[in-house]
DNA sequence: ACGAGAGGGATTCTACAGAATCGGGTTGTC
DNA sequence: GACAACCCGATTCTGTAGAATCCCTCTCGT
């Protein structure tokens, strides 16, 4: 019998079991059950899920594609050491990319579409602070990155910033759980207050105040994050 | 007995198959041995590069995770639709990532390696050109990017241009393949020049030359990859 | 220290079975 | 007769299972 999974057991249609084990393996590596530079052995993880070799080995060379975990020829998988330095780096990363997209964003944008996304910013601000005030923050950042995204007018630029974002957001929720933990709400305030800066450029399309204002943004989370994040290996 | 490929039939050793598979699918799809809507038939292709299905399998999984081919759940892999338009925006988030590697590397670079390889440039614009020049070029560029990756201080931005680098330099061969045939060696001069652009910046670790330096090689990439690729989809 | 060898595990191959898709043909109804 | 619904079979993907082979690492004996 099977180990069950924190999540709920994944089903396991034919033809999406690879998908399905991707992110439960994901889920897992990011809730701690495989810790960084924990190898993954194939075996156990069939063993685990109930699958064969083969769906396992398949998921671990899409996990390994996306870089969440490194493949060792003949050596199979290990879990990516993930340390504050590597989330400055993917950061970094992230920073090049999404002032392209909203350099691009900003001559394409739809200002009604824009000034809608900027409302519901503005509610949220105007709530109190707790708990679904959190959750409806996190989807307002996704709505607004990802239309972003969509309106850069590079669709790669797009899929490769949708790659970033699966590492992202796991490692923002886990500090956002962090945080409604401890109960400490006013990073949503700042987030807001950049927010509206893009906004308001995008809706001025003025490409540079968008790309200043996007810098500012990610810097903020970059330094906020790592201050949040304790429990993160050093350097 | 299976089929030779366009190119020198890849090294198939135990545990760098999947690699070798994917750079020679890869290189085929580009050569337009597959086109753009075709079906990637996994019997099909381990016949034809005398494999089983098992690695053939896992290389179109490879190739469907970085975006080259669809892969539609239970219907198997077919080849993406490769245009004008996509090079170019494949092409852009490199530039950003390129710049960004490059402005990194001009804190960091070893003046005595980078004069090593503006030597080495300096040495092929002296050359003959012909066909063993165009290897030789291939080799510096690679050199030049590879170690600008290596300097930037970021090993995901590292590993980032390193996935970018399969599309682009798949792409950049069969260009490069293509300019041979026709005997025309004018770009190896006007690649030389700019490549001797960015060691210089490096050599005098000008972040914002050096930066400037790579955007005008990738421009001048983009322009002329766009320009000698004719069979390329347009827009 | 150093090399042979053992063992663990990855990688690949082979063979096969279940499932999804697609095309074509059949049947039933209007 | 026209047409839609249905069924059926071919093709191909997807997953299972076991075995063979290879690579890496670690240990043990010299």
């Amino acid at each position: 019998m099977p180990e069950l999974t924190t999540t709920s057991e994944p089903a396991f249609d034919h033809g999406l079991r690879r998908q399905a084990l991707v992110r439960a393996i994901l889920t897992d590596i990011f809730h701690g059950k495989y810790r960084a530079g924990q190898r993954l052995v194939t075996e156990a993880l069939a063993q685990r899920f109930g699958v064969s070799h083969t769906p396992i080995r398949e998921a671990l060379i899409e996990l390994g594609t996306s870089g969440i975990v490194n493949l060792l020829p003949n050596r199979g998988a290990v879990v990516r050491q993930v340390t504050a330095r590597d989330v400055r780096e993917v950061l970094q990363v992230r920073k090049v990319l999404e002032c392209e997209a909203v350099r691009g964003a900003a001559r394409r944008a739809d200002p009604v579409r824009v000034a809608a996304i900027a409302d519901d910013i503005r509610a949220l601000a105007a709530r109190p602070p707790g708990p679904e005030a959190v959750a409806v923050a996190r989807d307002l950042d996704n709505t607004l990155h990802d239309y972003i995204c969509a309106a850069c007018g590079n669709s790669f630029l797009q899929s490769e910033l949708a790659r970033l974002r699966t590492l992202y957001q796991a490692f923002r929720d886990v500090t956002w759980d962090l945080e409604e933990a401890r109960s400490d709400f006013h990073r949503l305030g700042v987030e807001a207050g950049e927010h509206l800066a893009i906004t308001d450029a995008l809706r001025a399309r003025d490409p540079r105040a968008a790309v200043r204002a996007m810098t500012a943004h990610i810097r903020s989370g970059v330094k906020y994050w790592l201050q949040v994040s304790t429990n993160l290996a050093p350097s």
